[in-house]
DNA sequence: GGCCAATTGAAAATTATTTTCATTTAACTG
DNA sequence: CAGTTAAATGAAAATAATTTTCAATTGGCC
């Protein structure tokens, strides 16, 4: 399966895959497809919906099977809403913020990481040893403010 | 039901349930209790368990009822693990941010925001007004890294 | 083009969560 | 302290979400 025009995402997917000897299947990359395009995250449900468009049908076990190893792959990001409930939105490998808007639940990227040079001297006097972390803004982009001013 | 002894934090929740015209049962109580003994973060069913343990009794759906509460107001924070599934911890309303040993689970406070202080600039720039956040580090505690070294 | 391990899909199985409704209880009142 | 009442509980049923199973299909490589 190798379409004629492919976005950068989809390549940049491919390449991962191929990397770690996996299938670039036409499932697959139709959830890079759909996550990227859409610009937002989205919830399985939703992916799936988005996958049937592309490719006429398409199980949902294996939308849960490709986004788990998309998640550990990093080609994906997987989002946490205020109210419960969670979305996956597209994402490069690397250390990446995201700020979410609550309306829409559109992805933008957060370009500096608060934590990166943050003292962590405080924290590690208790012996505690940090490795990693999560982070996520919640706000309004620019469109939703709009609607709302209206 | 008012115990000969309460710790500050089933105080602490006693009064925000009052505040908001709550009943401070013994469940709700119970789940306030085995949270902060634990000092760990649990899950929906460890909690539910912990309050059998404490009750004798108690109802899967009032845990969930409960939980769901507590976290609209502050009492307890919802974690989310690097590897899926995620916990509850005790936690004070105000603005707090946790550290999470990815072994045991253990919650540790963590002094600082690091986004507090935070240049929203080049964010705000781009239209997207931050209005709240999610931070979670992850790592090591202690006691987890002592027993791994041995 | 053919081979083979990896992947998929459909359905069943499992697990997680929510709802319903009759019963119980905390908090207030006198 | 007993009586009242709305809020809360628990058990079971209903629903939703996720995972597993296994036969059929497909992508990548020779």
């Amino acid at each position: 399966m190798l379409k004629d025009f492919e976005c950068k995402q989809e390549s940049y997917a491919r390449e991962v895959l191929r990397g770690k000897g996996l299938k670039s299947t036409a499932q697959r990359l139709a959830v890079v497809h759909v996550l990227h395009t859409s610009g937002k995250s989205l919830s399985v449900g939703e992916i799936h919906d988005g996958v049937k468009d592309v490719l006429g049908a398409a199980g949902l076990a294996t939308i849960y099977r490709t986004l788990e190893m998309f998640e550990d792959l990093g080609i994906v990001q997987r989002l946490h809403f205020p109210g419960g409930g969670y979305g996956y939105a597209f994402s490069r490998g690397e250390h990446a913020h995201h700020m979410v808007c609550v309306d829409c639940r559109g992805v933008f990227d957060f370009p500096e990481c608060p934590v990166e040079n943050l003292d962590y001297a405080s924290v590690e006097k208790q012996g505690f040893r940090v490795m990693n972390h999560f982070i996520q803004l919640f706000g309004q982009c620019v469109e939703c403010r709009e609607q709302i001013a209206s």
